[in-house]
This record gives structure tokens, sequence and C-alpha cells, in this order.
RNA sequence: GGUCUCGUGGCCGAGUGGCUUAGGCACCGGUCUGCAAAACCGGUUACAGCGGUUCGAAUCCGCUCGAGACCUCCA
């Protein structure tokens, strides 16, 4: 990396609201915790998005020179859902109307979601934990909040205690909800009689006879509640307060506001320094969600199977797509925007090939550091990726008239822009090259067809060299006459 | 109902007080070309409405209209 580029990073905390400088608690090593998904169905794309831009996340800050600790945990257990009135584990449910193992379902999703962060390209975190294989460390947790007076047991559960939790801690500081209002909204829906207070929440539930992933605890068998797992693992494998705790905006409330509340109650600790969310992928103006029917599979996208679209897109299409917003707005995707992308992203990959054969100069006509300086202030500044590829844009376009003629660049400048262009597209955005999916055995027949089809062309043979051209976009493969040479794809 | 966010040109999408023509795509014009496509260059179109603050607002404040999120299932 390039020291002299790095300049400060500022992230947008939603525990303050503000952009503050990011100062890492212990020098250059960064501590992540980021909430992976429920494996109890395949993760659709507005899934898929939160983990695309915690990836580009986690890469700028390998590309700024951090060394990341980076904990994604995969939810497999404890995961209350919400059907008819009636409360059971969504794993469970999962299992039983499939007449499985638990772990299977667990297995045969996490299966296909490493399978979908390899399609779209995510760095591997450095670990993935889950809940199942944390119950030990669930349990002493919620020992700690039992002895520090936050929480009770009641009937074999256990609750955290949110009105002795108020009298020393501030419940609601991350989301910015009273209690005394959400009491009058949402009392209706708790028939919990269990709970001292309405906005009490489970830490242990006792075991129920549908449940199909029992533990054996202090307080009887039962199962942990779905807040916190995440406490656990994030302090076991990051410590009691960590840099940057990340994931969706519907995460926001109550799940993240709880695990503040969980670690204050256990260690007297706030958990991270930063708080992150990640915006929601909208369908037609909509969040996207399997209640509304306006979700699809990322691999449907990448297989063109989708009733949504006319066409296939390859899967960095999609993740360009994706860094063209920021992280923290919400993204309409359309078909229409799509094939822009498409575009677009073929442009860019393009031009870094070009850059790479363009004649060098004596000396440059534009400042190249000044340009590649644009690049990290976008990405200093909350990650902005969509100016990032702004800027990358502003690149392309002198590379295009450096092949013109109209500007130029010297040895030493272009070496410096390809690499910093390379690593800006490949390393942080996480865009692999186009141009690699060409067969090896297609090419030198290709070679030999447009060789053929430039004879016919010198002749004035236009009948033989248009049935070459045609036969070939028939065949899926478009003929690009330049002016010196005949290039496919 | 409560809390919060947002409304930018044909589409997607940055930008928070005064030139950013943001950017991409589309469209139009041009260069190139046997023709076409591709590629490249150039250009047009905007800040939901009304009112206010200000020398000056897309950007701050108020109201209206519209959209969305959360309110213990959500990435």
């Amino acid at each position: 990396m390039n020291n002299s580029n790095k300049k400060q990073l500022f992230i947008f905390n939603t525990l303050s609201g503000k952009k503050e400088a990011f100062v890492p608690i212990n020098n250059d090593m960064v501590g992540m915790y980021v909430c992976g998904p429920t494996l109890y169905s395949e993760p659709h794309m507005g899934n898929m998005r939160t983990f695309i831009n915690f990836d580009l996340i986690y890469r700028y800050l390998l590309h700024s020179g951090y060394e990341v600790k980076y904990v994604r945990n995969i939810t497999d257990a404890g995961h209350i859902t919400n059907s008819a009135g009636e409360q059971e584990d969504s794993i469970g449910k999962a299992a039983r109307m499939e007449q499985v193992q638990p772990l299977e379902i667990v297995y045969r999703y996490n299966l296909k979601f490493q399978e979908l962060n390899r399609t779209y390209n995510l760095l591997p975190p450095s670990i993935e934990p889950t809940a199942t294989g944390h119950i030990q460390e669930q349990i002493e947790i919620i020992e700690k909040i039992i002895e520090n007076g936050f929480a009770y047991v009641k009937n074999g559960s256990v609750y955290f205690d949110v009105k002795s939790y108020m009298q020393s801690y501030d419940y609601g500081e991350l989301s910015g909800r009273k209690v005394d209002e959400l009491e009058n909204e949402t009392r209706a829906l708790n028939a919990q009689e269990e709970k001292r207070f309405f906005a009490d929440f489970a830490l242990w539930k006792k075991a129920q006879d549908n449940d199909m992933q029992i533990w054996r605890s202090p307080w009887g068998e039962g199962n942990p509640g779905w807040h916190i797992e995440c406490t656990a693992m994030s302090t076991k494998y990051l410590g009691k307060t960590f840099d940057i705790h990340g994931g969706g905006l519907d995460l926001k409330f109550p799940h993240h506001e709880d695990e503040i509340a969980q670690s204050c109650g256990a260690t007297g600790q706030s958990p991270a320094n930063f708080w992150m969310h990640a915006n929601m992928l909208n369908v037609n103006g909509k969040k996207m969600s399997k209640s509304l029917g306006n979700f699809f599979l990322p691999k449907e996208i990448v297989e063109g199977t989708s009733k949504l679209f006319s066409k296939a897109y390859s899967p960095q299409v999609i993740r360009f797509f994706m860094m063209q917003s920021h992280y923290r707005s919400t993204l309409d995707l359309t078909e229409e925007a799509l094939n822009a992308a498409e575009k677009g992203f073929e442009r860019l990959t393009d031009s870094i090939s070009l850059l790479e054969n363009v004649p060098v100069s004596d000396d440059s006509s534009f400042s190249i550091p000044l340009c590649i300086q644009g690049f990290y202030d976008a990405m200093n500044d909350d990650f902005n990726a969509p100016i990032l590829i702004a800027n990358l844009f502003d690149a392309v376009k002198k590379i295009n008239l450096i092949k013109d003629n109209k500007e130029a660049i010297n040895a030493g400048d272009k070496d410096f822009l390809l690499s910093e262009m390379k690593c800006f597209v490949h390393d942080v955005l996480g865009l692999k090259h186009n141009s690699d999916s060409n067969d090896d055995r297609l090419s030198p027949v290709m070679d030999l067809v447009l060789e053929l089809r430039q004879k016919a062309r010198f002749n004035k043979d236009w009948d033989t060299s248009d049935l070459i051209r045609d036969g070939l976009k028939n065949a899926g493969i478009e003929v690009k006459d330049g002016k010196e040479s005949t290039g496919w794809k």
C-alpha cells in the first residue's frame, strides 16, 4: 500500500449520527463484527447487498494498511420467527417442515451461502462463528448479567431487565427510541406475562414441546435468545469493546440496541465504538423481502432464471451496480439500471486494458497524483464508492484521450496510474477482470476466422465478411472493427 | 397510530449554502468505418410544491403533497 495517500478516514457512526474520524483502539489493528445471515433459507439478493457492502469496507480497511480481524457470525439457533401468534425458532421450523435435522438445514444453506460469497467475490472473514458453537459462552454472559442485576429468571426463562438497566444506562441510545413511547405502541403485541416490563427481552427461553434444538443451562433446558449470540461471540473474539460493529439497517432495533444493553449489562462496557448500518435493497421502490414476494435469489440473476429480468447479468456487473450507490442509501434495482451498469463496467475495465498498451511520452499533460488522490479522498469519506467510481471514470476519459494523442502520460505516471486503478477496481471494489472469460482454445480459432474476414474485406467481398460477422453474432460473439485491428468478445 | 428517513434531469445515482457541466446509462450531434456495430469526442434535460431565513439554497427552517423504513421475524 501507499502510505503517502493515507489520509484520515471518516466513518459515519450511527451511534452519534455523525461522521467521525476513525481511530482504532489498537494502533493499526481493527476489530470488526458484522451480523451474518440466519440460515433457515437461501439468502436473497437483499441479504447479499449488506455483505457486499461490508466486504467493500473490509477491503478498504485492508488496503489502508490495517490489520483487520473480521468476524461475521452465522445464526443457527435462537432466531425466533413469529407466525400466527406462535413464536418458534426459525431453523427448527424449517427443519420440521423439511423433516430433517436443524443442523442439516444450516449446513445446506451455508453451503449455498459460501458459494455465493465466492460468486460475488467476497473475501472470507477472519472467522465465521456459529451460535450453536457458543452456547457455553452465551450462558456465561447471561449469568454475568443476572449477577449484575440486569436480568431475572422466570419459569426457566431469563429476561433482560430493561427498567433496572435504565437506572444506569441509556436504553435506546442507538435507535433513538424512548421506552415510554414504545410502551404505548407495542403493548398489544406482547402476550408475554412472564416479563416484568413490556420492553424486557429474552436472554434464554425455556424449552417448549416442539423445540428441535435444546441445551442444558443453569435454568433448565432451553435455548438462547437471538441477541445474546452476537454479544457472546463478539466479546469472545474481539474483546469487551472493539472498533466497528456492522449489520443491516433493519437490525438497528431491537437487535443492536439489545446487544449494547447486554454488553453494558455484562461487562459495563459498550461493545463497539463505531456502529455502521448498510441500507436496504429495493425492488420496485420497496424493500426486498420474502413476505412481499419481490425478492430474487442471487444465483437466479447470474443464471438468467429470474422472472424479473430478461437476461443474465454477471456477478461483477451486479457488484459494480451496487458499488455505484452509497452503502447508507437505499438502492433501487431495475433492469434498466442493471443494463446501464453493464455498459459502464465494461468501459471501465476496457480502459484498464487500454492503459497497459498506451504509448508514453516524456511528460504527463495532467497530474496523475491528483487524479489518484481523488480515489483515496472518496473512500476516506465514509467509503464513498460512487464518488470513487466517478473519479475512476475521469481517469477513463483521460486514458482514452491519451490514446488519441490529446493527452500524454510519462512512463512512471503510467505505471503509477495503472497499479492504482487496478488496485481500486480489483482489490477495493472487488471487481474481477472481465476479459478472463474468453476460452483459451477459442482464441486461436477466432484469430483465424477474423483473418479470413479481413481477407474478404480487403478484396471488397462484403457478402463474405458480413456472413462471418452475422454468423458470429448468432453464436453470441460480437466483432469489433477498429482502425488497425479487429477485436471480439 | 408513534419514531425516523427520503423526494435530484428519460433511468440509476452522488452532492448540504455561492463553478461539481458529479458519474454511469439512454438520447442527439460528430469522428472513425465498405455498411453497420463497437470505440472515442462533444451536447441537451434537474434539484416534489408553496412560503421563509440569507447578499446568495437542490443544500437551512416551516407547511403541503408523495414515497419508504422501524416499532421485538427481517441483511
